[in-house]
DNA sequence: ATCAGCTTTTAGAGCGCTCTAAAATACTCG
DNA sequence: CGAGTATTTTAGAGCGCTCTAAAAGCTGAT
């Protein structure tokens, strides 16, 4: 094993200092073009690769953005796979702070902190808001997915009540009318969520059925059983993708066809969505469009000077596939007023 | 934004010298037990936190293990997040490097090189093995999953070959004569499964019959369109659960009872084998004893002076879910011979 | 007291880079 | 040709930490 080749090779193999070749690297100004181009050449020639550690504590600065992320979670994983393209390409490097059962959030924050992220984003936190002002404090802090009530803090979200009253206005559409909601533990967006089910039935004049539920595919199942073991409803929404592929599975381990008896719908549009054999009808997160807005709100603060606080809401797009479709009770005829 | 506590501020507190504090932080031998309580106090009181860039400088180690994975796979996202907890027990930290459609292995290495990773792990590395004994000159290197045929690597893998053979044996068992198997992209893992079904179809002197297919959903997608366009099997084992999910989707769109007309098996236990209306039977990757083994050769290279090079082979194991059953035409009596 | 043999503490020289201020060089024009 | 200006290059002082070698304090035995 060789020592690496530092700034000092390179410099002393085109014989110029080593400031030089530092400007040269990161791309300053000042260099001729000659100049430049001897020392690229050099740089390639020696295989020269400049240690990110002694340039982040020469520079004080990292040109690295935390991203905090349950890994398990598909829909983070597309997240964090989108932005590091878009962080490439505002010139930043992406380090990932897993949050899993055994590591929470605030470690994976504190990690990420001592290797001195510049920012940090927060892919669907579960801390209290008066932690996350406090952090921010610290460092620039996006929250994603997640509405902040009230509190100074930039946000990138989906609007999750508009996402589900569209949802639930296309089954009415469909004809049902016996509209179960299936909600999740989180107390922010499962608000949010249920809120928007409560306003589009009563907007239709219809009766609201909420049940306690959960965001994982075994909660899913568990609800399957609450909603088989009671008075049927035609449709059933619930607060993600996995819960509604848990839901689905198990009514149809029961018999029940989806959609001809019950219809269901989901959130988040994950790639599991796609995959069973009835493909799921949910409420589409734009990832490039929650990425683009993050970035650019970190962008803003760390390069633009940005003080104030923003929150950006991006549409929800309900995406119609073969979990949903009309009631087996035939709709009455809308009585002509 | 005020600025950060170094070292000195919290030797400046105690009244002691940087080395000395230093000394405590690290937990290197010397400081009397008064000193050590006096400057933990100090530290905890000021919110001092080391700064790594600084540390893996001065004392050229970063104390970091770079992983290099798929984030989209749920099986490499839970690996990863075992690692972590079993990294942390032998004082290292994860820096996790994802390899995307836009950002291909070499990039990520890299990467994690750049930021001086002491070791590196790559799951489901795809890169050639000339490349990867190159790279492994530089820094301590355990591919994870992949048999390396020939090559002076450290290797930590199951027994791809026996995995699918038991799996052909349970089929066989449960009556199955006319068993297709539908193979991967991947060289070597493939090769390694397909052996495994060849040789266990031999042994019970079956023919085999293998099809062409891939690793994602939608490949199992098509493997069905190909299958149920021919001559039916009675069973099918696919590359790995991703493609067996889409290929049963396919076939319950197509009307096809699963197991009751054909029995299907997978490969991995990802998450997603137990989602579905028909849980998936499936070989389980043994996601603990893989980080074990992992961690356990990195710590002997790193800490323990190895210089040869080490395979282990980890014991599959088949899970029997509701995806397999008797074959629908009834079994002939085995004439006794 | 003095000294050997401990334990505990510290000075100070880096680690590999960045960046400012100043030096060196090149160019322009009267 | 030399002053003046613009362009390139460089010396050198850090960044916040580690770590070795040496200094300083302690013991207890002489």
């Amino acid at each position: 094993m060789t020592r690496r080749i530092r700034l000092e090779d390179v410099a002393a193999e085109v014989g110029l200092s080593r400031a030089s070749v530092s400007m040269v690297m990161r791309g300053a100004p000042g260099p001729s073009a000659d100049t430049v181009e001897r020392v690229l050449a050099a740089a390639d020639r020696l295989g020269y690769r400049p240690d990110r550690a002694a340039s982040a504590l020469a520079s004080r600065r990292s040109r690295m953005i935390g991203v905090v992320l349950e890994v398990r979670s598909t829909f983070h994983a597309e997240l964090a796979e989108e932005m590091l393209a878009a962080a490439d390409r505002i010139g930043y490097d992406l380090l990932l702070g897993p949050r899993t059962p055994h590591r929470d959030e605030a470690r994976a924050v504190e990690s990420l902190l001592d290797s001195r992220c510049e920012a940090l984003v927060l892919i669907g936190t579960e801390a209290p808001v008066d932690r996350l002002v406090a952090l921010d404090r610290q460092v620039p802090v996006v929250t994603v997915g997640r509405r902040m009530p009230g509190a100074e803090l930039d946000v990138v979200r989906l609007d999750d009540e508009s996402g589900v009253s569209e949802m639930v206005r296309h089954l009415i559409g469909l004809g049902h009318r016996r509209i179960t909601y299936v909600r999740g533990h989180d107390v922010v967006i499962a608000a949010d969520r249920e809120a928007g089910y409560r306003r589009a039935m009563a907007e239709a004049g219809l009766e609201p059925l909420v049940l306690a539920g959960g965001k994982d595919a075994d909660d899913g199942v568990r609800s399957a059983r609450a909603v088989l073991s009671g008075t049927w409803p035609t449709a059933v929404l619930l607060f993600n993708d996995q819960a509604a592929v848990g839901f689905i599975a198990e009514l149809q381990r029961a018999g029940v066809d989806v959609p001809g008896q019950v219809s269901v719908g989901g959130f988040d549009d994950s790639p599991l969505a796609r995959m069973g054999a009835v493909a799921l009808t949910t409420v589409r997160q734009d990832v490039p469009g929650l990425t683009r807005h993050t970035l650019d709100l970190i962008g803003e603060r760390l390069d633009g000077g940005r003080s104030t606080r923003r929150e950006v809401v991006i549409p929800p797009e309900v995406v119609v596939r073969s979990s949903t479709g009309a009631p087996a009770a035939p709709r009455e005829p809308s009585p002509g007023r």
